[in-house]
DNA sequence: AATGAATGAGTTTTCATTCAT
DNA sequence: GATGAATGAAAACTCATTCAT
């Protein structure tokens, strides 16, 4: 969830109104995001979600059009921070900087502050149902062409998109697994393994630690 | 087979019409299938899902006792056959074979033949807030095991059971994104990116093919 | 329930078919008293009472046309038990043996062999729903010419139809609360109190028993 | 005023239209009395009652948590106010007085305000299967009591408690019945006799009237 | 005749959304 | 703007009854 809150408190300072309206968006965003996580979509009522926020269903119904629009909003911060991260973290990546901005990069996402996989996964099947699926499905996309930016910098011998594409699912899938189901296995070892597995799929060298 | 807790009572009588009875749990799961996949979960009203299937609601909860208890046991066959195939190609493998065998079990995946992950996306979140929870989750742990069977027989020099665990992910989130998401992408180049992927993390030499 | 039986038991004796008809039926009866007692009108569901018999339901409905039907017979039955077994005891009633047979007869009632007023409250409010409303509803005054005919053999001084309805109403009150609700109190105290309340209220002289 | 579980929970909250909750809570009530007497139980559906009442089925549900529910809480206020009359009419009895106090107790409950013996009846057979069956069991328990201290106040010599608990059946039986089913009983004629009944039974003289 | 699987109308109940205050 | 009571469409599920075997 703390990705997903950069992008946002850029316009509108002065009139306490705004500022109020904000709060309010903000509390009901993380309210739902709490209760889409721990009832599932359909068990998050929008009045349980505008009480965990502390307001009225009717305040609710003020900011978001729908309880869909709501998932929609969070899907969609969550995604927008998540495209921030990796972007920022890959920035400056080149050749000889791959693996360590690699590691760093996974051990943000596997952090729960930088990723919440839980949240996504109650939203993703919700969202694509409804009409704002193409703007979710830009997703993926956008990832992966931070990805093919970074390969391409790094002068990387492979087909830039198809790997893009694969790295974007493998390490998605692997940190959210690991998040959500197995948080036991959250440990250096872990990333070891990924950036091992990934560096070395993209084909630079990589030293192997011993194994234990 | 095992087709819920009423069905089973219900063969557990005589077997008066057994096969009729067989017909229509098929009839009601595959319809089952397609209306979830088509119209989501929440949509899927059993009152729909019993008319694809050309039968009454009635006849639907003679056979399973709620809405829940037909994903479940859809998710239940949907796995059972994805622990099937693996554990069959993996069965013979061996150190000089994995990479074959790795690259045939891939070619089996991304065919979609028996897999279906549109489904299993629909199903997932739902079936997680459900009691067969526990039942379900085994799931990535069987795969994990036939993995970790297949590491050893290959004497892999890697932590085998971490390795699994990030093998299950990564095949499963490329071939369930490819085949749901962007089948353009189901080419053999993918298939040759995947083996090189797994069996270059595993740490068995790959020739890699020239880039295009 | 023994109460009802005497009255049937007439006609056909020697086809097997028949004879297997009726046992059937009373298994019926029987099982559906047992099961609306139980579980109350609602809950009785046809399944439930068919298996009670050991029947199947399409078997209930070659005897019965509706759960109402069986409710109605039930009840029927019940209200001829009764009746004849009030008009039996008062056969021979005078002045004199009034206050022992009006004894012997409430012994009579408050044997839960002779009388099931638990199955009579699930039923009587079903029933008046029924089309055989009017049929049912002659109990009560049947009951009341009863006791009518045996006011007028004591030669009682009192309004006879009066005094029958409201003795009619008072013994079946007490009764029923008394085998229902308070089995406790089922004892030969209730007895000499009903008795003396009974017979001093018709006017005849009771000798009081002193108080405990 | 105590009004189930959700009307509690509602009313705790500050009390905005406390008002117009309970107006609402009343039109239910008075609504579910007349379609459970019209239709009996098992018809009155809850969409049939709100619809009555005037409102809609989710208001229904905003004050009454099931169906059940409304039965408990109309059976409830009708057995409160029978026993807060019966208390408050024999609070001051005597020996002198009893006759008299018994006559005017008599045409109070056959005059029907605040009686309706025909709801009564649709609702106990329901209720009994309810939890609340212990809180209702209690009302005849009440009303003993009640009976008990009158008699005890009267220097009555019998059996206090047993006589209450006959007491107690024999005039709610005959109300009851002259109430519902035979109006044309209900004569001062009936108010005699009863009042000589129980007078009479307790052991009190009375004048009997000449018989017509 | 007996069986019990199949039917589907009808019930209870929930919850997204509206709107009077 | 904020509130939360009211709404009512829609869903899950039951069970009296039918009818093919």
């Amino acid at each position: 969830m703390a990705v997903m809150v950069k992008a946002v408190r850029a316009a509108a300072r002065k009139k306490p109104k705004q500022e109020r309206s904000l709060a309010m968006v903000e509390a009901l965003l993380q309210a739902a995001a709490r209760v889409f996580v721990k009832e599932g979509y359909a068990k998050a009522t929008t009045n349980r979600i505008a009480a965990a926020a502390g307001v009225s269903v009717g305040s609710l119904y003020q900011y978001f059009p729908s309880k869909d629009a709501i998932a929609v909003e969070l899907l969609r911060r969550y995604r927008d921070g998540l495209v921030a991260l990796v972007a920022a973290r890959l920035e400056r990546v080149d050749r000889v900087s791959f693996g360590p901005i690699v590691r760093d990069l996974l051990c943000d996402l596997l952090q729960a502050e930088g990723i919440n996989p839980a949240l996504h996964r109650v939203l993703i099947e919700q969202v694509l149902r409804t009409t704002a699926r193409r703007e979710m499905l830009g997703f993926e996309e956008r990832l992966e062409a931070v990805i093919v930016g970074a390969l391409r910098a790094s002068d990387a011998d492979l087909d830039h998109e198809l790997a893009a594409f694969i790295l974007v699912r493998v390490v998605l899938a692997v940190v959210q697994s690991v998040v959500v189901d197995r948080p036991k296995l959250n440990t250096p070892d872990l990333v070891d393994e990924l950036t091992r597995l990934v560096v070395g799929y993209v084909g630079f060298d990589v030293e192997r630690r011993p194994r234990r």
